[in-house]
RNA sequence: GGGCGAAUGGCGGAACUGGUAGACGCGCACGACUCAAAAUCGUGUUUCGCAAGAAGUGAGAGUUCGAUUCUCUCUUCGCCCA
């Protein structure tokens, strides 16, 4: 017999699916569409195993809309720009764009390895000039509409990077990417001003049905709509300022005030710049990072004024104004006020400058009232006290609200609502990303540049060994002349975070050299109907495509599309366990086999999601060398839920690959099997083949729609064993043929390879529909019936469907075992359902 | 500190709207083939018990004839935010 050759037969596969041109896709009206979208790869250099799963589950689903008669969309391309190509090129003295473009050529071969159904040739590349010149566009459109500013402000700078990091790129105080703190900065950037769609933003959450609770959740955190009022502050007598501006969540504790604390950023500031214990204070601060989580573990820190802000609701009250490392100058005013007895972070800071406490909240419970001698705020509900006026009010249905209608009566304050989200800064200072087409004459006054002089194009051959951006040292790109005049050019790029917010629209028509996209093909194509990736990308790169989209709708409303992804599938991340010698020195899965094998003392760590530096990958080229494609889809696919973390298994992966050598030497007994067969043959197994392969579908169906993969790969298991144990039975020819095409059908989106060549070899379509359910088949005559005693099972019956409760009494009343558990008991009560069980109460 | 989610054999994990817990795979054990091993094939595998039987889905309670599934409290872990 002859074993199945997986290089052989997947070489040919994937041949005849690039020649024929099988998954190149086009406009056909008569069809409904199904854009199905993974995120796109940085080439890197190699693809990893986080890639074969996400292209794996993409391409498991492209296919299988494919047969169920979609038009399927399923492209690929590159994330090109970035920091890796810039530093890479450093080392190595060769150019961002070589070492790039080699990457992309190694990785496409990868992947075209994996099998993928994907339309190649859409292929785009952010890098490419034919992409970003169509990004400079956009860029310009938006400037024009206002959503593009450039303004001077504080920065997260990373040491490392030499370049501006966005809040949400600093994780733990840290740079995303280089890992090293964090420093503060003032510089000239260029912002999107995404929080003009803050509440779009926020609705458009509602309608995306198709998206996991979890990132909706966690969108909805990230843009932080809150309600509440600014309030104005008096200051008593002063020469220099009459008043502070707050916003609040709850101005129903404007009696509680102890201080006022402001950002050392505040206008204000300039009337201590001077003072050197002012200007210590404010490096203080800027030690501690801009973002909201530092400065949470940072120790709570005061500057005391001279000021004196006066209570709003009671002017007999006077309270102290401190310049405090807490306070946001980009979050409400940059000022707020104190309430210690109600918020810790107050609280932390009048006790450490020994400030008044005063509760103005009494909790519901009572167990709580003690809150302050445990040193807690506290914010939960209760009833307003010592405030006056505002006493016995209920916290917070009616406090908040009769304060802010006072206020407002009173023209002191005013209801607002106030976003978390803040505007996207998108310049970095680099060179391997989208040049930013705009210039500045010698007042240094912003000039586009005109739409027929783009794209600007990144210089070649430049220095990368250059303190800072290379941009900035090359005077030859740098110094232009337009229309006649001197500029120097803008030299911070783009975010790459910028390229990846429309790729999903080039995509539509990636050969457009006149426009980003075509309406036309967009209008057919999107929105894409299943977005797959990972989700560490839950809030940035989701939360800026969809910015996007709202701000191209609302400069082209023809194409009436604000949400980019209506589906939304998450997957989990690739585990394997880490290794370290004695030395604790990381150890890749080989070197611990080598080790081991030489007696040396390792440890074995927790399994970790795979990463270079902890040195637990496992290399896909070697196992697809090794396996074959089809087994490493199987593998990557059965162990775990897609959106669950997976494990790689070693074993898992050899079981795989005997799976589909099973397989085949299964399918060649079938195969001699229905070549034997006649027309006139055993009904009943017929009967029982045709049943199983309809509830197969059945399962395959529902299985699929929820992405239930693990469960899938677990029928495929059970239906080798249900077939390897039929295969000597007698079947009719034609129902034989017709199921197992049946079966192999729906089995080719998880391992197309192997399936291509089985359905070749019966001389069949290779291009097969997906099968419907008979659903006549669906339906036992028999049902396993269940008996319990007490709610306990304890006999299953097999008896035909429909069977009545006299008649399943009678057969238990026959029954030894049943007869046993009666003995001495009597019968209280009786639940039957039907075709399910029956339940007997005794006493 | 807040939000969301999870917890099922030695391991990864199944179980539709409450109705046969442990599908499928790994591992392990035994058997067949072999001089032997690997590979392959077969059988078994929640725990306790020789068995009959009993217990059993992180812990504890509750609702129900019946709970892995619903409710509450707690523990641990993960993710996000502070």
């Amino acid at each position: 017999m002859e074993r199945y050759n997986f290089k052989k037969t997947e070489k040919k596969w994937q041949d005849y699916w690039d020649q024929n041109k099988s998954f190149i896709s086009k406009i056909d009206n008569k069809k409904k569409k199904f854009y199905c979208l993974e995120m796109f790869p940085y080439p890197s250099g190699k693809i990893h195993m986080g890639h074969v799963r996400n292209y794996t589950i993409g391409d498991v689903l492209s296919r299988y809309k494919k047969m169920q008669g979609y038009n399927v969309l399923h492209p690929m391309g590159w994330d090109s720009f970035g920091l890796p190509a810039e530093n890479a090129a450093r080392e190595n003295n060769l150019d961002p764009k070589i070492w790039t473009e080699k990457n992309i050529s190694i990785m496409k071969t990868q992947l075209k390895r994996l099998g993928l159904s994907i339309d190649w040739d859409r292929e785009i590349s952010t890098c490419s000039k034919e992409y970003y010149k169509h990004q400079q566009k956009f860029f310009l459109d938006l400037y024009d509409k206002d959503l593009v500013y450039r303004k001077e402000s504080y920065v997260n700078w990373d040491p490392i990077e030499k370049s501006v990091l966005a809040n949400e790129q600093v994780i733990d105080g840290k740079g995303w990417r280089s890992g090293v703190t964090v420093e503060r900065k003032k510089l000239n950037q260029w912002f999107f001003n995404i929080s003009k769609f803050s509440e779009e933003l926020l609705n458009g959450l509602d309608k995306l049905n198709s998206w996991p609770n979890k990132v909706k959740i966690m969108q909805k955190n990230w843009i932080g709509k809150s309600f509440g009022c600014e309030i104005n502050f008096n200051l008593e007598k002063n020469d220099q300022v009459n008043s502070i501006k707050c916003f609040t969540t709850r101005p129903d504790t404007l009696f509680g005030m102890s201080f006022l604390a402001i950002s050392v950023d505040h206008p204000i500031s300039k009337f201590y710049q001077d003072k050197n214990d002012f200007k210590k204070f404010k490096e203080e601060c800027s030690k501690t990072g801009t973002t909201e989580e530092a400065i949470a573990h940072a120790e709570k820190i005061g500057f005391k004024t001279d000021l004196k802000a006066i209570n709003p609701l009671d002017n007999t009250k006077k309270v102290p104004v401190y310049f405090a490392n807490f306070v946001l100058m980009d979050y409400g005013f940059g000022a707020v006020f104190g309430c210690p007895a109600h918020d810790q972070r107050d609280l932390d800071f009048a006790i450490k400058y020994k400030l008044n406490v005063l509760p103005v909240v009494e909790p519901n419970d009572s167990a709580d009232k003690n809150f302050l001698s445990k040193g807690h705020a506290y914010t939960g509900p209760g009833k307003i006290i010592n405030s006056n006026f505002l006493n016995n009010l209920k916290v917070p249905e009616e406090s908040v609200i009769k304060t802010i209608e006072y206020l407002e009566k009173n023209k002191i304050g005013e209801k607002k609502i106030n976003f978390r989200l803040k505007d996207w800064g998108v310049s970095r200072q680099r060179y391997w990303g989208c040049p930013i087409p705009i210039a500045y004459d010698e007042n240094n006054k912003i000039k586009k540049i005109p739409i027929n002089n783009l794209p600007v194009e990144l210089p070649e051959n430049i220095n990368l060994n250059t303190n800072g951006n290379p941009l900035d040292h090359a005077d030859n790109w740098k110094n232009i002349t337009i229309e006649g005049k001197k500029y120097k050019r803008e030299t911070d790029t783009l975010d790459t975070f910028v390229d990846s917010s429309w790729y999903f629209l080039r995509f539509c028509s990636p050969k457009n050299e006149i426009e980003g996209f075509d309406l036309k093909e967009a209008k057919y194509w999107m929105p894409v109907d299943q977005y797959i990736g990972g989700v560490e990308h839950a809030i940035l790169h989701l939360l800026y495509s969809r910015f996007f989209m709202q701000a191209i709708n609302s400069n082209q409303k023809d194409l009436n599309i604000t949400e980019p992804f209506k589906g939304l599938f998450t997957q989990g991340m690739v585990c394997h366990e880490t290794y370290k010698d004695q030395k604790g020195n990381w150890l890749s899965p080989e070197e611990y086999e080598t080790a081991k094998a030489k007696g040396e003392k390792i440890y074995i760590g927790s399994s970790e999601s795979m990463s270079k530096s902890k040195k637990n990958t496992i290399d896909p080229e070697n196992i697809i060398n090794n396996y074959g494609a089809d087994a490493v889809r199987l593998f990557i696919l059965s162990d775990s839920p897609p959106e669950k973390d997976v494990q790689w298994s070693e074993q898992g992966m050899v079981a795989s690959y005997k799976f589909i050598q099973k397989f085949w030497s299964l399918h060649i007994k079938i195969l001699d099997k229905i070549d034997k067969s006649t027309n006139t043959e055993n009904q009943e197994g017929d009967l029982k083949l045709t049943k199983y392969t309809n509830q197969l579908i059945n399962k395959f169906n529902n299985n699929l729609e929820k992405f239930n993969y693990n469960v899938i790969i677990a029928n495929i298991h059970e239906t080798y064993n249900f077939l390897n144990k039929i295969v000597d039975e007698k079947f009719n020819k034609s129902t034989l043929l017709k199921n197992y095409k049946n079966i192999l059908s729906i089995m080719s989106p998880i391992i197309p390879h192997l399936i291509f060549e089985c359905l070749e070899t019966l001389k069949l379509d290779i291009f097969q529909n997906w099968p419907y359910v008979d659903k006549k088949t669906l339906e036992n005559e028999t049902v396993n019936f269940v008996i319990q005693i007490n709610g306990k099972k304890k006999e299953i019956f097999k008896v035909k469907k429909d069977i009545d409760e006299k008649t399943i009494m009678e057969l238990i009343k026959k029954d030894d075992r049943m007869i046993k558990s009666f003995k001495n008991k009597k019968i209280n009560k009786v639940f039957f359902v039907k075709n399910r069980l029956i339940n007997i109460l005794l006493v």
